[in-house]
DNA sequence: ACTTTGTTGCAACCCAGTTGCATTAATTTT
DNA sequence: AAAATTAATGCAACTGGGTTGCAACAAAGT
């Protein structure tokens, strides 16, 4: 059905995406939000955003869902296919910028594209 | 640690892979096993197996765990990096054979490589 | 056969995510 | 502006994948 009510939760939740340049699970925005909303509803809401093509989700390897805002994608269809990247270390998860293009296969109707990539950041191996 | 005894579980599972085209989940195996072995045996078995090299595994986006015999990898590092694909009708997860080759980013050690398409599957199509 | 030590089953647990329902609040209608 | 409509919210209970501590068991070495 996706968003059709401009509540002040709604506007909480975007703000706290629009000041992360990282990725954000439930967990990360409840805290942000200093758990003044339901978790329930923020599950709502990711659920709505992500259906009206505001923000896109991916699983990391640990389990949980991250979100993030897209970047030129509808309802319907995810086209913002850049990777994702968890450290392993540090367990901090981020967008890499650059367009993944993959030779998708003819078999099948693909309309959504993950990548994961994990290992070592930066930070963490110096 | 890795695997280090040849049990009788371990055989089953290592038969329940091998005589499986697709990847699977603990669901699937323990149903494959007809509930003969605990779902802890199952998870700390593929733990090990995963450790050694022998499978790798990956999270859908309906949050599931899903394990595949892999080809060329070893302990430590994971090369084998074919896509994965979900069916968003029959929620049958395949492999796709083609290598996937990507542009790693300089910015981070990376040590595996993931890639999920989700869409729907030829015969979910017709 | 005996000892060592990795493996197993069990039950209880953890935690991400979901659900039903009564209440609240954003929009629409009058 | 008040009333009516219906989406959004909070709560508590629940689901299910996955983990853990521990006692019992079994594979491999001597």
């Amino acid at each position: 059905m996706g968003v059709v009510r401009k509540t002040k939760h709604l506007e909480q939740v975007l703000r706290v995406f629009r000041q992360s340049s990282d990725p954000l699970s439930v967990r990360m925005l409840l805290d942000a939000l200093a758990n003044e909303v339901n978790k329930s509803t923020v599950y709502r809401m990711l659920d709505k955003l992500e259906d009206d093509g505001v923000i896109h989700s991916f699983m990391t390897m640990e389990h949980i869902r991250f979100y993030a805002l897209c970047k030129g994608c509808s309802s319907g269809q995810h086209v913002d296919s850049h990777a994702h990247f968890q450290c392993t270390s540090c367990k901090r998860v981020s967008c890499f910028s650059d367009e993944i293009v993959l030779p998708i296969p003819e078999k099948a109707r693909i309309t959504s594209v993950q990548v994961l990539l994990t290992g070592q950041c930066q930070s963490c191996l110096s």
